[in-house]
RNA sequence: GGGCGCGUAGCAUAGCCCGGACGAUGCGCCGGCCUUCUAAGCCGGAGAACCGGGGUUCGAAUCCCCGCGCGCCCGCCA
C-alpha cells in the first residue's frame, strides 16, 4: 500500500448499486401496486436481481406473482413494464420471458463508479461505521512445536475475516489463545528443564537436536519442537515419566510455579510461530494466557454460576457437567463435562470463562474452529447458556489440508510445516523474477519474491469454500498463474506501470487522476471497459455481503476477477497511446482497476507490488 | 451405528443460504499472439444434461425425501 491509499477524512463510503437498487424499487412498485400487488419496500429489494449481461441491469421475475394476480408471467411482466415511467438512471424498462427488466444509464453509471473509486481510494469498498465490536479468535495453536501448513488455513481465514469485518466498518480485536496448561505444556517444562546431557538417550537421539545450543539460524519453534514427539512418544511407553510428569503438571496446576518458569519454552516456540505468520501478514491484537483463568479465580466463578443452572448435572462419582442434548451432543453422552472426578478442572471450564470474558468485552464473538472442534464448540455453547449468557459465539468451521497420501501427522512425521512452504515459494518466486527482469537489484528481486511467495500460498489456501477439505500439493499451491495471488498482483502491476508511463514518476506511479465528468466518458464504452466497470463496481456490495456470511474465500474470487478483466481490457484497448477523446477514461479506468485491485488485496492479506 | 459437512468437465474450484432467462473460472489438452503500455499475460477451440433415484414447482446444480461415496466427530484429552 502506498501514502496515497489513504482515505481523504470526511467522506463517506458509498456503493454505486445502492442508490440503484432503491430508485428501481421505487419505480417499480406504482406499478405493481396498480396490478393489483400488496407489499413491502423490503421485499421488492429482496427481489431485484441483477439480470443476464446484456438483458439487463436489474431484473425482477414475475412469475412468484403471476398467480396471485391472475396473469401469465409474460403478460403480467408487459404489464407492469409498460406502467413504469423511466428515470434518469434507468431510462428504459422492458419486459422479456416474464422478467421485468431495468437497463441502467451506463455513462451515468461509469461516471458514478469511477468517482466512488477514485475518490474513496484506499477506503472504497468499506462501510459505515457499525456500532458493535467484534472479537475474533484465529488459529490459537497450541505452542509445541512449528506451524503446519493445515493449520495456517486457521489462520488464512481467521486473518481475512478480521480485515474484512474492518472494512465492513466493525471494530475487531483478534485474539490468539494460548495454552500453557495441561498436558502439553508441561510435556515442554519436563523435557527442558534438564540439560540435552540428562535427556532419555531415547528422546535425544529421535528429537535430532544437532548439539547442546540452538543453532543460530534455526527458529524457536522447530528447535522446541523437535523434542516434542519423541518425549510424548517416551512418556506413552515409560511409566515413571508419565508419573513425573503428572506431578509436574498437578504442580503447575497448583500455581505452586511461577509463570515465568513454564512459559519460558512456550513463549518462544510462539514467537516462532508468529514469526512465520507475520510472513503470512497475520498479525495479533492480544493473547490471552489460559493459564490465567486458572489462578485468578475465575474458573471457579463461573463454575458456580453453572452450578446454579437447571442444565447442571453431577454424575455418582462427583464429575460436573450440563445437558448438552439441546446442543447437538449424543444422547449416549449428554453431558459437556467442565470438571472431573478428582475436582480439577477440564479445559471447557477454561473456554467458558474465556468466552465469558469475551462477551464482557464485546458485542459479537467469533471463533475460528477446525471441523475436529464442532463437537468442543457445541459443549462451550451450552456451558455458556448454563453460565447465563444469552449471546452465542458464532462458530467458523473449516475442513482439514490433508496429503495425497492421507492426514497429516506430527508423530508419523507426515507433515508440511508452514515455513517449509514459504521458504520453497520464496525460493521459486526468486526464480521466476530473475527469469523476466535482470533489471532489478537482488534486494528488490528478494522483497517481491517474498511478496508472490506468501500471497500464492494464503491465496491458494482461501480461495476454496472453508467447509472443503483442501489435498495440498507443492504444484498446485506453489502455481504462480491462473487464479493465484501473482495473476493478481501482475495486475496491479501493470497497472502501475502504465501509470507511472502516464505521467507518475519513474519511481512512482500517476495514482491521482481528475475525477471523470460525464463529458469525459465516451458515447459508448467498449465491451471489455464495461465489463470492467461492472466488476469494479462490485466491490462494496461484496464486502457488505462476506462480512455478513463470512464467506472468505469469495474475496479471493473476486480478486481474480478483477485481475482478469482489466488484462483483458488492457491487451484489447491501448491507454497510452489512445486517441485524445478516449484517453483520459482510460487512464482513469486504469486507475480505478489498480485501486480495486489494491484494496481487494488489502482485504484477503497480500501485497499489492507496484512492479514485478 | 449416530451427528455434522462435502460430492459440479481429466484434475481443482465458484454458483446452492434467498429456485429463474445460455452451467462460470483455473490447471491440463489442441491452435494462435512478444519490432507499440512487463507473455506471471491475451485470443480461439475441444471437454460436464451439476453422485444416483424419487418429490415439490410454471421453472431445480440450487428446496425436500431415500440411497451411495468421501471427510470430521462421537473421552471425566486439549
Amino acid at each position: 500500500m502506498t501514502a496515497t491509499d489513504a482515505a481523504p477524512s470526511g467522506k463517506l463510503p458509498t456503493d454505486p448499486w445502492g442508490p440503484l437498487r432503491a430508485r428501481a424499487s421505487e419505480m417499480l412498485r406504482p406499478s405493481l401496486e396498480h396490478a393489483g400487488w400488496k407489499g413491502t419496500v423490503e421485499e421488492l429489494a429482496r427481489v431485484l436481481e441483477p439480470g443476464p449481461e446484456g438483458k439487463a441491469d436489474l431484473a425482477v421475475p414475475m412469475f412468484r406473482w403471476s398467480k396471485t394476480l391472475g396473469k401469465r408471467p409474460d403478460d403480467l411482466a408487459k404489464a407492469i413494464a409498460s406502467g413504469i415511467t423511466p428515470s434518469p438512471e434507468f431510462p428504459r424498462v422492458s419486459a422479456e420471458g416474464g422478467f421485468v427488466n431495468f437497463h441502467m444509464d451506463l455513462r451515468a453509471f461509469t461516471s458514478t463508479t469511477l468517482r466512488m473509486v477514485l475518490e474513496g481510494k484506499g477506503s472504497y469498498g468499506a462501510g459505515a461505521a457499525k456500532a458493535g465490536s467484534v472479537c475474533v479468535e484465529h488459529t490459537s495453536a497450541n505452542p509445541t512445536g512449528p506451524l503446519h501448513i493445515g493449520r495456517s488455513r486457521n489462520t488464512v481465514i481467521g486473518d481475512t475475516l478480521v480485515r474484512v469485518l474492518r472494512a465492513a466498518g466493525w471494530n475487531v480485536v483478534s485474539q490468539f489463545y494460548v495454552d500453557d496448561v495441561g498436558r502439553q505444556a508441561a510435556m515442554l517444562v519436563w523435557i527442558w528443564s534438564k540439560p540435552l546431557s540428562e535427556w532419555p538417550p531415547q528422546i535425544r537421539e529421535a528429537s535430532h537436536l544437532p548439539g547442546d545450543e540452538r543453532p543460530p539460524g534455526l527458529k524457536a519453534d522447530h528447535w522446541y519442537g523437535r523434542a516434542y514427539p519423541p518425549t510424548a512418544a517416551y512418556i506413552k511407553e515409560h511409566e515413571e515419566a508419565a508419573r513425573s510428569l503428572a506431578e509436574l503438571s498437578a504442580r503447575m496446576e497448583s500455581g505452586a510455579m511461577p509463570k515465568e518458569e513454564y512459559r519460558k519454552v512456550p513463549k518462544e516456540i510462539l514467537d516462532g510461530i508468529l514469526s512465520s505468520l507475520a510472513r503470512m501478514h497475520a498479525a495479533f491484537d492480544e493473547f490471552v494466557w489460559e493459564s490465567d483463568f486458572l489462578f485468578d479465580g475465575s474458573v471457579e466463578r463461573v463454575a458456580e454460576k453453572v452450578r446454579a443452572s437447571s442444565r447442571y448435572r453431577r454424575t455418582d462419582d462427583g464429575a460436573e457437567g450440563v445437558d448438552a442434548t439441546d446442543f447437538g451432543l449424543p444422547k449416549e453422552a449428554p453431558l459437556a463435562y467442565f470438571r472431573r472426578a478428582d475436582g480439577t478442572y477440564l479445559y471447557p471450564a477454561r473456554d467458558l470463562a474465556y468466552h465469558l470474558q469475551k462477551f464482557a468485552r464485546f458485542d459479537r464473538v467469533i471463533d475460528v474452529l477446525g471441523e475436529d472442534h464442532k463437537l468442543h464448540a457445541k459443549g462451550v455453547a451450552a456451558l455458556l447458556e448454563a453460565a447465563g449468557e444469552k449471546r452465542s459465539a458464532e462458530v467458523l468451521t473449516y475442513g482439514f489440508i490433508n496429503l495425497p497420501e492421507g492426514r497429516m501427522t506430527t508423530r508419523g512425521g507426515r507433515v508440511v510445516n508452514l515455513d517449509d512452504v514459504l521458504d520453497e515459494a520464496h525460493e521459486r518466486a526468486v526464480q521466476e523474477v530473475r527469469k523476466r527482469r535482470e533489471d532489478l537489484p537482488s534486494e528488490e528481486v528478494e522483497r517481491i519474491a517474498e511478496s508472490v511467495g506468501s500471497g500464492a500460498v494464503r491465496f491458494h489456501i482461501l480461495r476454496v469454500q472453508p467447509e472443503k477439505p483442501i489435498v495440498f500439493r507443492w504444484e498446485e499451491a506453489l502455481s504462480f498463474e491462473g487464479k493465484s495471488a501473482p495473476f493478481v498482483q501482475y495486475a496491479h502491476a501493470r497497472a502501475c506501470s502504465i501509470l507511472r508511463k502516464a505521467g507518475g514518476s519513474e519511481t512512482s506511479p500517476m495514482l491521482v487522476v481528475p475525477s471523470p465528468a460525464l463529458e469525459q466518458i465516451p458515447p459508448t464504452l467498449h465491451p471489455k471497459e464495461e465489463a470492467l466497470v461492472r466488476t469494479l463496481s462490485q466491490l462494496p456490495g461484496l464486502i457488505a455481503r462476506v462480512s455478513e456470511s463470512r464467506s472468505v474465500h469469495l474475496l479471493a474470487l473476486y480478486a481474480h476477477e478483477v485481475a482478469e478483466r482489466f488484462n483483458e481490457f488492457y491487451q484489447e484497448l491501448r491507454v497510452l497511446n489512445s486517441e485524445d477523446e478516449v484517453r483520459p477514461f482510460r487512464l482513469a479506468l486504469t486507475c480505478a482497476a489498480r485501486q480495486v485491485l489494491a484494496n481487494t488485496l488489502a482485504v484477503i492479506g497480500v501485497d499489492a507490488l507496484e512492479r514485478m
